[in-house]
DNA sequence: GCCAGGAATGAGACTCGTTCCCATTCCGGT
DNA sequence: ACCGGAATGGGAACGAGTCTCATTCCTGGC
């Protein structure tokens, strides 16, 4: 999906929660589309420091009202957002237990519809209804040796 | 494993890091054996009421240093506790997004190790060192309708 | 059994990421 | 251009979790 294609279609999601597109959150936007896998707080704001810290926390409790942004949570204590996957594409995140970074990573086709039948086959079986899975590797990362 | 067992491992888990087995920590592992899922601090402290809550803070994390105990991050603000791993065998997570409450699944043994395969697969592909994977269904619970 | 010294405890102060408040500014419809 | 509701942004408030430190508890050596 094209930089103007994820404008657009998150102008569609704010517009149909009579949310505006302001210029502040066309910002952060941009600034997790270029932000190479999710980031957190205090990164959007030493990216774009022109956006003011109470904004940028309402403005991503909104995008991600609207489905427009994720919230992840990792180890540490920052929390983490990132262009929703309807936007980026179903991915997993690898985390780094050292140094606290995120990154992003996608299992082959077979290996996912494999896995999405068993949960919900046991999701089934105690009467849960599934919304999304959340599949995330703790670990070391390249840097980190 | 039988309660006992793990009392022991617990044990010799603290023994080899130099820590001691007092009795506030025995008293934190019997409530979480007896939880039936993972709990966060103010469900412990609500259980046991004789256990002071900066002692409950700190044994968790001794205790989660030596490897007897595992920390949950879900997407309410309470972090949420429950025994290893290997003390009550691999398992995952069903995270209800209307009330926070959380228990636990397995999968069967091989979809878990076609899963492992895919997953050690993709991390080596980016020089990442695994330790551990999350998989967690997002969903409703069946007393949430 | 007793004593010394380090470990663990527990009550409360403190930290800091996040949320709330509210006066001001912006924007769309008329 | 004007009005009214939405959005903004600076700072105060909140609260889960951490830190401090005086007290209490264990444990190993005598």
């Amino acid at each position: 999906m094209s930089a103007i294609d994820i404008e657009q279609e998150v102008a569609t999601l704010l517009r149909s929660a009579d949310q505006r597109f302001t210029s502040g959150r066309r910002s952060l936007v941009s600034v997790l589309q270029n932000g190479g896998g999710p980031l957190t707080i205090t990164q959007i704001l030493k990216i774009d420091d022109s956006l003011p810290q109470s904004s940028v926390y309402r403005n991503l409790t909104i995008l991600e009202e609207v489905g427009a942004v994720t919230r992840i949570d990792t180890r540490d204590d920052f929390a983490r957002y990132e262009l929703a996957e309807h936007l980026t594409g179903h991915h997993h995140h690898l985390i780094c237990t050292a140094c606290g970074d995120v990154a992003d990573f996608s299992l082959d086709n077979q290996t996912e519809s494999g896995l999405d039948r068993a949960l919900h086959k046991a999701a089934d079986k105690l009467g849960f209804d599934i919304d999304a899975h959340r599949l995330d590797l703790l670990g070391t990362c390249g840097s980190c040796v």
